[in-house]
DNA sequence: TTGTTTAATTTAAACGATTGTTTAATTTTG
DNA sequence: CAAAATTAAACAATCGTTTAAATTAAACAA
């Protein structure tokens, strides 16, 4: 007999995955528990069952991917070969590299950082992001006390790092108009385009930062 | 005799105001009709007699307060005397300006290009966007072909401009955080921090382009 | 001004549909 | 056989919207 259902290793998993896609398209209050069953083809009844809740479905979300920057930042941080201007180039790289893997999953946070009605999810992602910011902020500060760096403002000039990238991933269909791409074309997907992001980054901060 | 309620001059304009306030708290699908019903202190079925619809009112919405950074951009473009520089300061302070006026609005417009389940509404956006774009993105071309700008990437430098302004934008907590202000503190107030952005981005353009 | 008529506004109540969640029975698994 | 997983069905609550009656405002003739 053949199984008609997908052999899903964890099922648990499938449904954050298939919840982040239909988080990022619709919203969270605009995504149903049932049109997360049905997409994921499991019943409706599954999703109070293995997360508790549609919240805490949200926080499972958060829990399982949103530390990831935290270890390739404490990689970089660590390396004690690296200058601070090529830290910076990694940690760029780094960024552009994370959310191209996962453009829906960070469409979902920014989401969350703009909507400040649940409160216990906004801060806890707030307290991610303030985290990196002052990691950021101690390399470019330190370059500053040395002489290397341009007496720049740091905290915004995460902020136009960061604020570049979201401009670029808030919208797929914007991307596509402003590179004559078809409407369901896929930017995330495109190398070259990954790679031209993260050239003009890095060309922004050597421009504001070196001398 | 005392008059109870308000004198508003137009019942509109105030549901219109008092929906941007909930939308950019609470999402447009997390807002409740009664929720904005009770906040304007009119019955829940003004809404409707008013606008036809919840969609309806959020097009209203984009109607009544997107266009205005037209106007702005237009007499900048028309303005012969000033060099490209000069109009892509100008640019940064209207933008900067606009957006610090009407924080909430701008969040709105940005939960609108995140989600894109409002077809309709999402590419009306994008509409605006585009437009605003190509019109910068025409102005860095132009100082590059003579050759008073460095070759830069004139879209993705359009992104780092709205993307940094965004940014600070998205989360007023965020923005407080790193700055050690209150929790409740409202940064955009401040003008301070406003021409502290507004020298920030332009430091970037300058250091990006100008030679 | 006056009273009358018409239109615009506002209201409370109800509409059906959908929401997140729970239940209790059933099936699958180890 | 016991535990875990899955199901269909129902739960109360809330959603956007509509209705039909009540109130207010505007228009107009006398």
């Amino acid at each position: 007999m053949v199984k008609i259902t997908q052999p899903h290793i964890d099922k648990r998993e499938h449904l954050i995955n298939e919840a982040i896609e239909l988080f990022a398209e619709k919203g969270f209050e605009g995504t149903s528990i049932r049109d997360l069953a049905t997409r994921a083809g499991v019943n409706i009844a599954m999703v109070n069952y293995y997360f508790g809740s549609k919240e805490k479905l949200f926080e499972a979300i958060v829990a399982k991917k949103a530390s990831h920057m935290r270890g390739v930042l404490d990689i970089i941080l660590a390396n004690k070969a690296l200058t601070e201007i090529e830290k910076l180039d990694a940690i760029i790289e780094g960024y552009v590299t994370r959310f191209f893997a996962y453009p829906t999953f960070h469409r979902v946070l920014q989401q969350e950082l703009l909507v400040s009605s649940r409160d216990h999810m906004h801060e806890t992602i707030i307290e991610l992001f303030i985290r990196n910011t002052k990691d950021v902020v101690g390399i470019i500060q330190k370059g500053i006390k040395s002489g290397v760096f341009k007496k720049v403002d740091p905290e915004l000039t995460f902020a136009s790092i960061i604020g570049t990238l979201n401009q670029v991933l808030s919208s797929a269909m914007m991307c596509n108009k402003l590179m004559n791409k078809p409407k369901d074309y896929n930017p995330y997907d495109n190398p070259q385009f990954k790679k031209r992001l993260i050239t003009h980054i890095q060309c922004v901060v050597h421009a504001l930062l070196l001398k």
